[in-house]
RNA sequence: GGGCCUGUAGCUCAGGUGGUUAGAGCACUGUGCUGAUAACGCAGGGGUCACUGGUUCGAAUCCAGUCAGGCCCA
């Protein structure tokens, strides 16, 4: 069986989707699983994708790594679990949905329905899963995936009929259930593909962890001053406030009045003037709800006066006064504590009512104070003059630092805000409007009371949702929080074991210490985030998510945490048929309660759904079943190697699996960690479709094809940012793709035009069989160049260096098409099928089969499409997929180090000699006597090598000379690195004497073998021989080229036998161009006719065999062509020169 | 303000544990070769390796500081 053609010209995306075609007929994947069914595992947990949107390219490269990996443990022998995974709960699809429904508000939700709410939540998740299964199926990632057209069919079920009994195939026969169940077990054991965060067992599982850190005391409820988006309803927890989560916005700010109190409570005078403290704020809203003003104790402030009144504010703030002013006075900071003012809306029921005016009882209890009353000066060490009057408003039911410094005063608390940012009752005729619209009439209401001095737009950062981009406020709010710790002042080996005991921050940098970080400053990265991390809060005041497992007893407040589904219908005392049959999302799981311990009332679940990275971060026991299967979960767990993007995910993923670990099992969840950095487009900046920067996935992969992708991706700096673009595309299609394409087209044309094909024994895992043994040399060194190559490519793959991986195999399809391919050409093309033609098949073959097979992990599928052609369609008892075939393994016993310095040194005078040719302008088509060398001390080369440099330099003769005195002048220069250590100090004094020296008499001493004695500060050196570099530089007047190693000199001269030499050569390769031109093929016969002077006709017809045995001429005709014939006319050395070819049938 | 990363040719980037004249690709110029042609070879121009100090016989590399950019935290 021939191999089949093959097209000089692939259009790779094309041949892409047929192989994804042939991989999903022949079911490629699963046949590999097959393979290395039973061998060690490797354990790989994916990190979920936010199944919510299409891919980008940026999961492109990071699914290029997972999918690198994979296929390189499998062929090195390995089990894998392939199971690729969706995070599918949490306010992100909220949003999505909304958007899709034209919801603006929590209510609008409420009306439509929870029910019906979470289902579409379900379904876009489903229907998201879909497209991100074919994106990553069309980028060759290997997973266990799921039909999407059956994904998305069970989104229609969903919608349509949830309670639907259905059954679908599974790994073990059929599995029954209804549609919602169904959709909660996808990914379990008996259904297999991805799995899915809204899985019933994801859920539960991570209820257990709930319960354990309960148990521990970590879990607790908390109120604090938090980032809060009105439109979601929901506080913004430290995690989500990410890079684009502030926005550059001008509001306007305010300067008032707060008017000072005499001791008497009247209004305070001084010189005759009523005094204010000026303060200022861009969040007027907040006024409301003043309890307090704080000054810096050590800044200097002063006194003004301003018409008839007085004012006060710190004295690097002049500038926010209006108009002329006098200073009266200045004082510190500390002067002005505990004096009392009227604050601006004290006419409010809110600042009247002793305590303030919050939701949260307990935190005012012995709060004795009403808003109204406590209004006095604190002072704090942060107030600044940056911004201001240097007099800071303080609410603490408004501002999360005031509410410590509030905490901390016994201050009562007003929170003015309910959860969509509308103002509550108590708050006169403001209650009722939304806080985006108060702004101005606070202004005029405060003018009207005389208080308003100054309102100016004021450009700021302010934080924005990192969803729906909606203006943040800050409001005091309740929500849970699993305890990180104390952070101690002391290093973390003096922690008593008690104190580690206490603090999770702690015990998870204890399991941090155990993982290896690639790149190794992913370590302190993490380090970092952990000694700062505030505690995590958990909750969210949302509808589609992980339903907190924390129950509340409306009579006595206890809470209760619950560990299980089990333990839950054990402890149910009403609404567990509700649920039964349903995932324990809402409402559903609303509707069970519980009996009170302690006073035996009931309890209700708290409505706050969970953190998305919980999902996320507990799939390192639920998806190893940890629960159903303990010795499954220990094969598995710890991972071996996981990966993601660097940026955000020490804080999210890295950290979530981190903390659920440690807590679970005070175990390492994995233990390496691979990073990488973030995408950006060709221009630097971050894509942006409104910048026209973007590129789809889609678009990417059917424009540059996805080994062009995986390729650039792999051959980058992980932790560098990478540009992407089609230009880099191109680039990398061209230096990697096409040559590694024309060499394997190269082989196969010649193959088949002379019916070679592999012959000898076959073994499926190592197609390429063992190293075939040639005497030529050149195949020798193409040999141990790829087993060097295996070797170091192994090394990278196991180092998770891709980028080591590309550098080695860049370098080694150079050495093969543009040294080994282009100085083998003539031994394919040659007539007579002898010893060495084959040798050069077998060689080659081998290669290009191991190299393909060194290529199956970064480029799956150029490197199938060689496959498939040099292997599976010649050999009975190939596998059917070059992913199926075991990882190569470098054969040691070939690699020829002494051939591979050779080979160098050749290619390097190679090199010097065309670099002279260049130098004098004389065509390698025109032959030379000959060619000089000089090599150094004891160079030599073998004659098979002289013999391809004299062809490569088109030389009639090669000589070595002893000394290179008659090419070039020497210089000395001593070896640092030996000389450096020896001498210290004096080194300096000994490089000046080497080179004081006489250059030809050191050399030659130095060439004999013999020591050099030097005279320094009147005492000798002797330095040996192998302690000095000799350096060459060229004598005037020579054409010669010379670089560290060696001097190559030519001689210039041309006979008139070397000229008619020169001259038939030009008109070989003139005919061959008229070939090509005329559309022959390349085995095509023909009769070339010439028309020439006499002199140029005398040497065709002395060249006659050589012309028509390069040409394919059978005849070589002197005279004008026939009509048949493709006819051109040339100029040839200033004379005239008609040629004809004309195709003979054979 | 603290932590981490980055700064090398016009552009994009490589440069184990310090060592001779700092490399590649692209772009540019010249030239050659050509049945690898969406090519390719050779040569050339283009670098104070961000800056300043320090350690060392010797620093792109190690140390300290500064500047610029990115990310994280405050």
């Amino acid at each position: 069986m021939p191999f089949n053609e093959v097209p000089a010209k692939v259009d790779f995306p094309a041949q892409e989707r047929q192989l994804l075609e042939f991989w999903r007929q022949s079911d490629a994947f699963n046949k590999m699983r097959q393979v290395h069914r039973g061998q060690t595992p490797w354990s790989f947990i994916d990190g979920p994708i936010t199944a919510n949107n299409p891919m980008g390219v940026h999961h492109g490269w990071g699914r290029t790594y997972k999918d690198l990996y994979q296929r390189f443990w499998t062929m090195r022998g390995r089990e894998l679990r392939y199971q690729n995974g969706f995070d599918c709960q949490g306010l992100w699809v909220e949003v999505e949905v909304e958007r899709e429904m034209g919801f603006k508000t929590k209510k609008d939700i409420e009306d439509f329905g929870l029910e019906q709410f979470v289902r579409k939540c379900k379904a876009r998740v489903l229907r998201f899963a879909a497209v991100q299964t074919e994106q990553s199926i069309r980028l060759g990632y290997w997973m266990d995936w799921n039909d999407p057209d059956h994904l998305r069919w069970l989104a229609e079920q969903l919608m349509e009929d949830p309670a639907c009994t259905i059954t679908v195939p599974g790994l073990d026969g059929e599995v029954r259930g209804t549609v919602e169940q169904i959709v909660a077990r996808l990914g379990m054991p008996e259904l297999g593909g991805s799995y899915f965060t809204f899985s019933d067992e994801n859920n539960y599982m991570i209820w257990t962890f709930l319960k354990k850190c309960w148990e521990k005391g970590w879990l607790y409820r908390g109120a604090d001053v938090m980032p809060w988006c009105p439109r979601c309803a929901t506080a913004i927890s430290q995690h989500e406030i990410v890079t684009d989560g502030y926005a550059e916005i001008s509001h306007p700010s305010v300067t008032l009045r707060f008017p000072l109190l005499a001791p008497d409570g009247s209004r305070r005078r001084e010189d005759g003037l009523p005094a204010s403290l000026l303060v200022w704020t861009t969040t007027p809203w907040t006024l409301t709800s003043n309890v307090a003003a704080a000054v810096g104790p050590n800044l200097t402030y002063a006194k003004v006066r301003q018409g008839d009144e007085a004012f006060y504010l710190s004295k690097g703030t002049l500038h926010m006064l209006r108009g002329a002013y006098q200073v009266l006075e200045e004082l510190q900071g500390k002067a002005m504590e505990g004096w009392t003012y009227d604050g601006p809306f004290d006419d409010l029921p809110a600042a009247q009512q002793v305590g303030g005016r919050i939701h949260l009882a307990e935190l005012t209890k012995d709060i004795t104070q009403s808003a109204a009353q406590a209004h006095r000066v604190l002072l704090w060490d942060e107030v600044g003059e940056d911004e201001g009057t240097g007099i800071v408003h303080i609410a603490p039911g408004c501002g999360a630092e005031d509410f410590v410094l509030g905490r901390a005063n016994h201050l009562p608390l007003i929170a003015p805000l309910d959860d969509e940012g509308t103002v509550l009752e108590g708050f006169g005729w403001l209650s009722g409007m939304h806080v985006s619209e108060v702004a101005a009439p606070i202004f005029e209401d405060l003018k009207r009371k005389g208080l308003l001095y100054n309102v100016e737009d004021y450009a700021h950062r302010y934080p924005t949702c990192w969803r729906c981009h909606t203006e943040l406020v800050f409001r005091l709010v309740d929500e849970w929080f699993i305890s990180m710790g104390a952070v101690y002042a002391k290093p973390r080996q003096e922690l008593t074991p008690e104190e580690k005991a206490r603090s999770l921050r702690y015990q998870i940098m204890d399991v941090v210490d155990q993982i290896r970080w690639i790149p190794d400053f992913g370590y302190s990265r993490e380090m970092d985030w952990l000694h700062n991390m505030h505690d995590w809060m958990i909750s969210k005041k949302r509808f589609w998510g992980l339903a907190l497992p924390i129950w509340v007893c409306t009579d006595c407040g206890q809470y209760e945490v619950i560990g299980d589904e089990a333990e839950l219908q054990q402890r149910a005392v009403a609404g567990w048929e509700t649920l039964a049959g349903h995932t324990p999302h809402r409402p559903f799981i609303d509707a069970v309660k519980l009996q009170c311990p302690h006073c035996q009332g009931e309890m209700g679940r708290i409505p706050d759904v969970g953190n998305p990275w919980l999902d996320a971060g507990i799939v390192s026991f639920s998806t190893l079943r940890y629960r159903r299967d303990r010795d499954y979960w220990r094969t598995w767990f710890p991972a071996h190697w996981i990966s993601e993007s660097f940026p955000g995910q020490f804080r999210n993923w890295f950290y979530s699996l981190l903390a659920m670990a440690t807590v679970l099992e005070n175990a390492a969840p994995f233990r390496q960690i691979f990073g990488y950095g973030t995408l950006l487009a060709e221009d630097g900046r971050p894509m942006h479709k409104s910048w026209g920067n973007s590129i789809e996935f889609n678009e990417a992969a059917d424009r540059m094809g996805v080994d062009v992708m995986r390729w650039l991706y792999c051959a980058h700096k992980p932790e560098n940012d990478l540009l992407f673009g089609y230009t880099r595309g191109d680039e990398t299609r061209r230096r990697f793709l096409i040559p590694l394409w024309n060499v394997y087209s190269f082989l196969v044309t010649y193959a088949r035009l002379d019916g070679w094909e592999p012959t000898g024994e076959f073994d499926p895992a190592f197609p390429e069989g063992s190293t075939p043994s040639s005497p030529s040399l050149l195949d020798r060194w193409m040999l141990s160049r790829l087993n060097q190559v295996v070797e170091r490519v192994t090394t990278a793959l196991e180092e998770t260096d891709s980028l080591a991986a590309t550098i080695a195999l860049e370098a080694f399809l150079d050495d093969l098409t543009n040294w080994y391919v282009r100085r083998s050409r003539r031994r394919f093309w040659k007539s007579e099928h002898d010893a060495d033609k084959n040798t050069a098949y077998a060689t080659l073959y081998h290669v290009l089969v191991k190299l393909v097979r060194l290529l199956a992990p970064l480029t799956p599928f150029v490197a199938e499409s060689i496959y498939q052609n040099l292997v599976a369609a010649v050999r009975p008892g190939a596998y059917a997929s070059v992913h199926h075939t075991s990882w190569p393994v470098a054969d040691a016993s070939c690699v020829d180090d002494a051939l591979l310095e050779q080979m160098a040194l050749a290619r390097q005078v190679a090199s010097l000699g065309l670099s002279a040719r260049n130098g004098v302008g004389v065509k390698v088509r025109q032959p030379l006597a000959r060619v000089l060398v000089y090599a150094g001390n004891q160079r030599a080369l073998l004659d098979e090598l002289v013999e391809i440099v004299k062809d490569e330099l088109n030389v009639k003769a090669f000589e070595f000379v002893e000394q290179a005195s008659q090419l070039v002048t020497y210089k000395m220069l001593p070896d640092n690195k030996l000389l450096g250590p020896r001498f210290g100090a004096d080194f300096p004094k000994v490089r000046a004497a080497l080179q004081a020296a006489d250059p030809s008499s050191v050399a030659a001493k130095l060439q004999a073998g013999l020591p050099v004695v030097l005279e320094v500060d009147g005492q000798s050196m002797e330095i040996a021989p192998e302690e000095v570099l000799i350096q060459t530089q060229p004598v005037h007047g020579l054409a010669v080229a010379f670089d560290r190693q060696a001097t190559v000199a030519l001689d210039t001269a041309i006979t008139p036998e070397l000229r008619a030499e020169g001259l038939a050569r030009e008109v070989v390769r003139r005919v061959q161009a008229m070939r090509k031109e005329a559309g022959f093929n390349i085995e095509d016969r023909i009769a070339t006719y010439y028309q020439a002077s006499a002199e140029l006709s005398a040497i065709l017809r002395d060249w006659s065999d050589y012309l028509k045995a390069e040409t394919l001429s059978l005849e070589l005709v002197p005279g004008a062509p026939p009509s048949g014939a493709y006819t051109e006319k040339h100029t040839l050395d200033g004379e005239e020169l008609v040629l004809g070819v004309l195709q003979l049938k054979r």
